[in-house]
DNA sequence: CGTCCCGTTGACATTTATCAATATGGGTGG
DNA sequence: CCACCCATATTGATAAATGTCAACGGGACG
């Protein structure tokens, strides 16, 4: 087991080097823990820092004038943190707790560093950069063109696959760790809404609810009605420079 | 002048080095053109090359099962095409040319090396795909939560904004280029209601059209009522590392 | 001169939001 | 342990936003 949350990440993209290892160590050297609804970093005011997320859940958001909010992402262990806040002079995206969690903090310089000293490492920040891209696509395209019931369904399923990407023991049934609100603002939706839709997909049989746990009772029916693809798979990085 | 389009942009957010312009001039040593409608990278098949766009406009986009189109964005002289693709096995979207085009592919074993030989432009390559995700995460709000006629202001400011930035004498009145079913499958609406929207803009006093010329007449009602930011500006950068 | 694509407009349908009321369930102070 | 309280979930009635369908016009281009 690698002593970095992030390391475990990149190296399941491709095999890593001690020294790259070490180099990764470093960014994970201190701590901070958040509590559930803290905010760790806030749109619009400045941001010198990076996080690792070590433990728990976070989203990122941004409000608009009218006081709607879009939740941007659900972030896992492993994610890198704050990245668009650092080349802006104001964070453009608040940084939220859903759960207590636990983030390791590291200046921007820590990251320019590691970019220049381990170049390879920095492509692969760069691919996962991507990867991050198209799941935002993803969802654009999943708001501009789907039906609510489409995009609630999607959202089932990527909190699913990003769950299990941290703990390979959930399957069919998982607690979601969100409110409706939290779906609505995450799908573009009104609580109202979601709650509906939820119980439409309950009756079609594709999922179930009970006591906080919900079941994908048929995901390949589920998959299709959400035009849903799990970005984290069929990767191609054999042109990646190898290990030295 | 700079020799490289894509050195042009870069060069805007740091000065380069002679070493870092020559490499990145090899990125640009073959060209390609492009005719107007035609399709460069076609989504679900295989893609190993990128490309800087030279001149031209581009968009990219998927389909979805219904047939309808996502528009996910519009691409201008100097931005780099097609990173989304190198790291799957199959592109995940569509890169087709809205006018006549000239781009310069190169093979993603240059990219790789590129980053490893001059880790600075690395770390600059990742600024520019954190600009374009915040810029993707804009839109995303615009489409979860504005209304039509918020999102087709943010799309008109958008573009001018970005014209702009290749051809300085744009100001007010420039010509778009984009059909309103285009406009439509960017900002998630019907072509029809992209025609009311722009009529109600124009009643409104916040943009006038003459054959085929946009002007905003008032951008600062327009900027405000489409929760528009430019992210182009208000940057800092000056934790990258000093040329060498 | 016709054709085709695009823009425009009106009538109507559908989806989703809004508002309001009620239920439920977990946490907390007494 | 109980009573209360708050956030959340649920449901119905109605309103607003947007989509769909259909028709027509105008300009570019063969």
């Amino acid at each position: 087991m690698s002593a970095s949350c992030f390391a475990e990440i990149l190296g399941e993209l491709a095999p890593l080097s001690d020294d790259e290892c070490a180099a990764l160590a470093r960014l994970e050297e201190r701590t901070r823990h958040v509590r559930r609804g803290a905010i760790l970093q806030r749109e619009n005011e400045p941001a010198n820092e990076l996080f690792i997320l070590n433990k728990g859940l976070m989203m990122s958001y941004v409000l608009l004038d009218d006081g709607s909010r879009q939740i941007l992402r659900f972030l896992f262990p492993g994610d890198m943190l704050g990245m668009p806040g650092i080349i802006y002079r104001e964070a453009p995206e608040t940084l939220c707790a859903l759960s207590d969690c636990v983030v390791c903090p590291f200046d921007r310089s820590a990251l320019s560093d590691l970019m220049t000293a381990q170049p390879r490492l920095g492509s692969m920040i760069l691919i996962v950069s991507q990867i991050e891209r198209v799941a935002l696509t993803d969802r654009l395209a999943m708001l501009g063109r789907t039906s609510a019931k489409a995009r609630v369904g999607a959202l089932l399923l990527e909190m699913r696959d990003r769950l299990r990407a941290t703990d390979k023991s959930i399957a069919a049934t998982f607690s979601l760790g969100l409110t409706q609100e939290e779906i609505g603002d995450a799908t573009g939706l009104t609580s109202v809404h979601v709650n509906r839709m939820l119980r439409q997909l309950e009756e079609e049989g594709l999922i179930r609810r009970d006591s906080g746990k919900l079941t994908l009772t048929d995901e390949i029916t589920l998959a299709r009605t959400a035009n849903y693809v799990n970005r984290y798979e069929n990767l191609d990085l054999s042109w990646l420079p190898p290990r030295k």
